[in-house]
Formats: structure tokens, C-alpha cells, sequence
DNA sequence: TTCGCTTTTGCGGTTTTATGCATATATTGT
DNA sequence: ACAATATATGCATAAAACCGCAAAAGCGAA
């Protein structure tokens, strides 16, 4: 079997199956695992496939957004920085979803080991797209507008958990009204997401703050920290900081 | 041999087998390596052919890959829309994920109302698009090969439906082994489905028939109907029907 | 035929490529 | 933490490709 051959068996093969196994390949074409691994290695390069531990993935499986219809792109990727640098190793985090949190889940430092929480669908395929991180979906009726799971069950798997941190994409924040939403469903969401949490962290550009929708999530006090891709010391925020809310 | 003789040779017997190996045909035709070589070199230079290290590939052979996947989403969008054509309002329907799930979920007309329960991401967020139909997520951790929520927890939740339908991919089928799979947490979840479904549809283009994996999913017995992109009368099919399943 | 001319071919030596093996290192699941 | 696998790395080897050159073959014209 020439070298070329073998290239586009292993591509078709992953076509039909999504996944290809080295062991199998190196056994159904005749070669050494060895050269099976260099040819691997080739079409990765080439960026025909994934290369993973034990085999290869098809690359179609893996499509991302396309990041160029992300609103503030920008800004987006200051705060998803920030946000990533107070993650920790071992942590159990609840997150919601939203832009912001998908440029969040490419940030996380790729040696991280820690369990995330999602109710959001694209959230949990950003995340999934971390080499080490756990990443557990919350099921549940799929609310179509926001891409969330939302309902009882799913609130019912968020109060089992005990987690470290809930980190929360902002939708509107207000010093009055603290932070809001226009769907009931994602409020009882996020709500339960508060409560099984330690610590919370909202995220989202400076935009949303003091704007407020129908229906309150959490008052201010429920905050611990807040996100943007403001300059801390940004006197925007001082109504922020006069609530206790830790600024980053 | 006279030179164009040769060329005509090496062309036809790429036509025959797809590929040639320098060491044959200087053997075969009783000239030196160096010749052939530069016989090689010649047709390639005219696009002849393909050449690579140690001979020459068949044109056709090697841009095949482009009109393969462009064929393969044509064959996939066929087993789409017969599949779509079983799926009735008010059914509730078990669901696994792959290319071909996210093709029918294209496909589905557009005023059904239907309920649909699954594991897979991908397939979530494709059924979300479609109008009407209610999608509920399974929820698990999230298995990063397949993009699949696997666990104790998925399968629990899915033992809680009573599902008219389980549509599942196909990832190998055989008339010996039945439905096999590689990864043995996916296998749980299909496994749960198929037994929490009155009926077991497999849909899958016809390349993944007759090929096996590493665990079984379950015996043919287990499936009712199964969908490729293949005529039905086609006699690639007929072991199949041996057994009692319905092809479309 | 024989002479010039071009094209083709084969050969020796060198370089590149492909592959497998041994060993050290890394990753994974339990 | 450990055993089982998978991967990376360096090395050896054989095969294939490349290069330049000279011999051979083909070919048209005198």
C-alpha cells in the first residue's frame, strides 16, 4: 500500500466513522503503528483531522462558530481573559452561555482541570473542545430562543450541585434593579445557578450595565464579582464597587 | 517497447487498478527504473496522473475525495428525507447524533410537532432550529469524541421515556454482528434508547454497511427499519431483509 | 549508407523519503 | 499511584528519486 493510498483511506475511514482507532488502521493497512502515527501526524499538520490520543477525529465534528459574527469580538476576548485567569484547577463551575462565554471556554488555560456545568448547548461544545476539562450538560426541555436547557429537571440538577463558582453572562445589570432577564425560564435558571454556588461572577461588555429587562435574576449583594472589559478603576463601575462587587 | 507505447500502457493500467508501482512496471515492460521514472514524470507534468513515491495514483482515484463528500452529503440528504417521511405529529422520538441526524433534522417538515429527546449537541441545536418541534437535551457528562452526554444519568433519564421512535446513525452494521459501535459509553446510551423505543429506525449510508466495530449495540433482531441511500430493491440489502427489517 | 543532430535511455553516485525498531517519555483508566 | 497503552525520538536500512553524463537509438538529409 503506497503512502498516499494509506492518506486516503485513513480520511475516508474517518468520513464513515467520525473516528479512527491507530491500532486499527496499522492493522487493516499492513504498516507499523509507527507509520500509521506519521501519517496521522501528516493529515493533522495538513489540518485534514484531529489528532487525539489513540487515534484521530474527524475534523467536521469539531466546527466552531464562525467568530466573525461575534458582536464586540474584541471586547469579549479582554473579559473572557480575565474570567479565565481566576479559574483554578479542581473547580466545579456552573456557567450559562452567550457569546461572551463561548470566547471564555477558548481562553481557559489548555492545562486545566477542572468540571464545568453548562445548561447551554454551545457553551458545552466550546468546552468540550478543552483537552482536559469535564464538561457535563444539564439536561432538559431545549428553550429554543437562548440555546439553554431550562425547566425543572434542569433546576433540579442544579441544586444537586455544589459548586465553586457560577459565572454568568450579563444580560442587563443595573444598580437598581441588579441584573435581569427577559425569560422566565432562563431566570429560574440562572437563579438556581446562584444558589448552588459560592462565589458568582458575571461577564459581559460594559454595554449591558445599567439596563434592565422584565424580570430580575439576582440583586446586587448576590454578586461577588464582575467582569468587563472596562479598566477596573473605569468610573462606570463605581456604583459597582460601592456594593461589594469585586471589579476585575 | 517504444516510448508512447509505454505511456499508453502505464495509462490503461492505471484505468484498470487505480494505481501503479514504478518497481512493476519497469519489470513489465523491461526498462530501467530511471525510465519509467521519467515516463512518470511526463504524464504527471500533463495531469495524467498522480504521481507519489514508489508510482502513480489514478486521477480520478485522488480528486475523488472533494466529489466524495459533496456525494456523501447528496447520499446523506436522501436517507434524510426518507426518514423525515416516517416521522408523524405527536410522536416522541429517541434520537443519537452524527452527520446523517443533523441532515434529517434538516429535513423535517416544517409543520410537524413532534417531540424529540437526545444526547447529542450537534443534533440539539439542529433540531432547535426547526419551528415547531420541542427538543429536549439529555443531560450528562459530555463525551468529547462524539459530543455525546454519556453516563449513569443519561441512561436513567432516557429509561424514563416511552418513545414511539429511536432513530439511531449508523456507525458499522453487519449481518453477523448487528449494530456495533467503538466507544463503550455511547453504546450505553444506545442501547438504553433502542430499549426505551416501541421501534428502532438505523440510518446510515450504505459504505457502513457490512463493516464491524469493537462492542455491539444490538442484534439485528433489535432493528424494525433501516434507511440508507440505497434503492430498496438493491441486493446489497437482501441479508437484511432475511431478518425481518423494513428497508426505505 | 553515412553524417550530423536530437531524443531517449541506462548507469553510477548522491540525496531524499519511507519505514520499522528500540528506547525513553507521556497519557490513560482503574 | 500504578500498570497498560500510546507517543516521541533517534537511528538504521532499504527503497526510490534525483542528477549529470555518455552511450544508444531514431531520424532526416546529403
Amino acid at each position: 500500500m503506497l503512502k498516499e493510498e494509506r492518506l486516503e483511506y485513513i480520511l475516508h475511514e474517518l468520513n464513515l466513522h467520525n473516528k479512527v482507532l491507530s491500532a486499527d488502521l496499522s492493522n487493516k493497512m499492513g504498516v507499523s503503528d509507527d507509520t500509521v502515527r506519521r501519517d496521522l501526524q501528516e493529515l493533522s499538520i495538513d489540518n485534514r483531522l484531529i489528532k487525539v490520543h489513540g487515534g484521530a477525529l474527524s475534523k467536521s465534528f469539531h466546527t466552531a462558530f464562525d467568530r466573525e459574527m461575534v458582536y464586540e469580538i474584541e471586547n469579549k476576548n479582554i473579559i473572557a481573559k480575565k474570567a479565565a485567569a481566576l479559574i483554578q484547577s479542581g473547580m466545579y463551575i456552573l456557567t450559562s452561555g452567550g457569546t461572551s462565554m463561548i470566547e471564555f471556554a477558548k481562553a481557559l488555560d489548555p492545562n486545566l482541570n477542572a468540571s464545568f456545568f453548562t445548561c447551554s448547548l454551545n457553551a458545552a461544545i466550546e468546552f468540550s473542545h478543552h483537552p482536559s476539562i469535564e464538561v457535563v450538560m444539564i439536561g432538559d426541555k431545549v428553550s429554543k430562543d437562548s440555546m439553554l436547557t431550562t425547566g425543572a429537571n434542569a433546576v433540579q440538577a442544579i441544586e444537586s450541585i455544589q459548586a465553586d463558582l457560577c459565572i454568568l453572562g450579563i444580560n442587563s445589570l443595573d444598580t437598581q434593579f441588579g441584573l435581569s432577564e427577559n425569560d422566565w425560564e432562563v431566570v429560574q435558571i440562572k437563579k438556581a445557578m446562584i444558589k448552588a454556588s459560592k462565589k458568582v461572577i458575571c461577564i459581559g461588555i460594559s454595554e449591558k450595565l445599567n439596563s434592565q429587562q422584565k424580570i430580575k435574576v439576582a440583586d446586587l449583594k448576590d454578586i461577588d464579582i464582575l467582569i468587563t472589559e472596562l479598566d477596573p478603576n473605569d468610573p462606570l463601575l463605581d456604583p459597582y464597587k460601592k456594593h461589594e462587587i469585586l471589579i476585575y
